[in-house]
DNA sequence: AAAACTCCTTGCGCCACCGCAAGGACATGC
DNA sequence: GCATGTCCTTGCGGTGGCGCAAGGAGTTTT
């Protein structure tokens, strides 16, 4: 997942200019490839593949597509940050989990749904593939090994979904939040010299809305841990200096006092 | 589901005597053809698998099997009910879902896990059918309509997974418990002259550890709603009489007054 | 039928967290 | 450079639900 930075960066000088399928071409095919999911199918699939799919550039702010819609087609992250949210009939959010480059996403079809069942909006700049559904189908066909990989995935999906219920249901909230840093660091973290930093823009409302709270208590708890020298906080930023002390705190030390 | 029920009667008849792999062989067919899981597999195929199949009765408080166990086997339920559970490293214990008749369970392997990721305890006397893990594999090369449905199957139980998430960050207890109870009727709803009962022995402890709360609320929960004439409570029993209330009560009743 | 369990109920005090509210700090547009 | 919008911080009061504790009611064991 790290190594196709460099790749993005060539991507991203070319997409200041010009966005179109046909400019890319000649990159998403390395880019694709890095990726674990098609890393066994052969060149000439590959290239069937990236014929049938479409580019698309997604602002910040806005979404791929709407929860509720019909699902059309499939998707993968070649570059930025998605959050995926979904609302509740009173119009409370939550986001049920963040997209990271390299990910699949919008697959409803092959879980045999009809409609997309949350809404990825873009947290930072993205660039996105998406094929038609009926691709999915001819591909897993001619390559099963796909079909299995994509099985992992909704594997690895569902076990981090019974993690965070299971964290919900026995955790305090300073706990909680703790867990939730800790993993988008692990998932989207980038060295700096004074720590570890989230890369991409995240508000405090957002990690709440992450880990059932409310963005007061989200707030009171980084400036909390600020005073302690454990993370720096800042405008959509975090950045985390003392990996061990959030760790502590996610294991459960304030407990005991 | 509920057309499997007359058949599991005569096998229950059957369990009370005798139990072992011969017994269940020429009951278990029709058993297995009226799953949707197996609906479309060939009568050869079926037999095939269910050749390969162990059986094993499972007595109430007994596990299947054990959470971090090693995954050498792949689950159907029979008959009786199932809860899974998780704990956490502080011994805390939470219900994940329930597994009633008719569903598969414990294909780790599918996801490409190598351990299970709960504990599946009898709730009552249950009847299990297992494979080895590498009949998975065989089955559904010859057979890709299955992988397909265990796919929705997959998808279905993350779908709740979210939605369980959705209501534990933004829902108050009350409608929690009220959305589980609901749940469960739907379940493994079995109707009464009174209204609808649930039809396993379950306790106040189980629906905390289902909804993350603690089984002092949901008592207090299910006393308040008995006397309003919702439900009707008992030792490890619940009847909903009124279930229109009940469902205003997840919407929200309760919340403006 | 008594003893030993398991499960359920209810009262009471407390506190973690929410919700409101007001103000400040950045960022972006006109 | 002023205005408008978004995001962050912090104080304060109220309360939902947790935890403790004690007692009661079924169920199983001996």
């Amino acid at each position: 997942m790290a190594d196709i930075h460099p790749v993005v960066f060539a991507l991203k000088a070319k997409l200041a200019k010009t966005i179109g399928v046909t400019v890319l071409a000649d990159v998403d095919r390395s880019l694709v490839r890095a990726l674990p999911l098609f890393a066994r199918m052969s060149d000439t699939d590959l290239d069937q593949l990236l014929a049938r799919a479409s580019t698309r550039r997604v602002p910040v702010g806005e979404a791929v597509f709407e929860q509720g819609q019909k699902a059309t087609q499939f998707f993968l992250l070649l570059h930025g940050r998605l959050k995926v949210t979904q609302v509740t009939s009173e119009g409370q959010q939550i986001i049920v989990r963040v997209v990271h480059p390299g990910d699949i996403f919008g697959f409803a079809q092959a879980l045999q749904r009809d409609d997309y069942p949350g809404t990825p909006i873009a947290a930072a700049e993205s660039v996105v593939l998406s094929w038609p559904n009926d691709v999915w189908g001819s591909v897993v066909e001619q390559n099963p090994h796909l079909a299995v990989n994509a099985m992992r995935t909704i594997g690895q999906r569902l076990q981090e979904a019974h993690t965070r219920i299971r964290e919900m249901s026995t955790e305090e909230v300073e706990r909680r939040v703790a867990h939730a840093v800790l993993r988008l660091i692990e998932q989207a973290g980038r060295r700096e010299e004074e720590g570890t930093r989230i890369d991409f823009p995240l508000t405090r409302q957002d990690v709440a809305e992450m880990t059932g709270t409310t963005l007061h208590t989200v707030s009171r708890l980084f400036s909390a841990w600020e005073s302690q020298g454990i993370v720096k906080g800042g405008r959509q930023k975090l950045l985390v200096r003392d990996k061990e002390r959030l760790q502590a705190l996610a294991e459960g030390a304030g407990r005991e006092s």
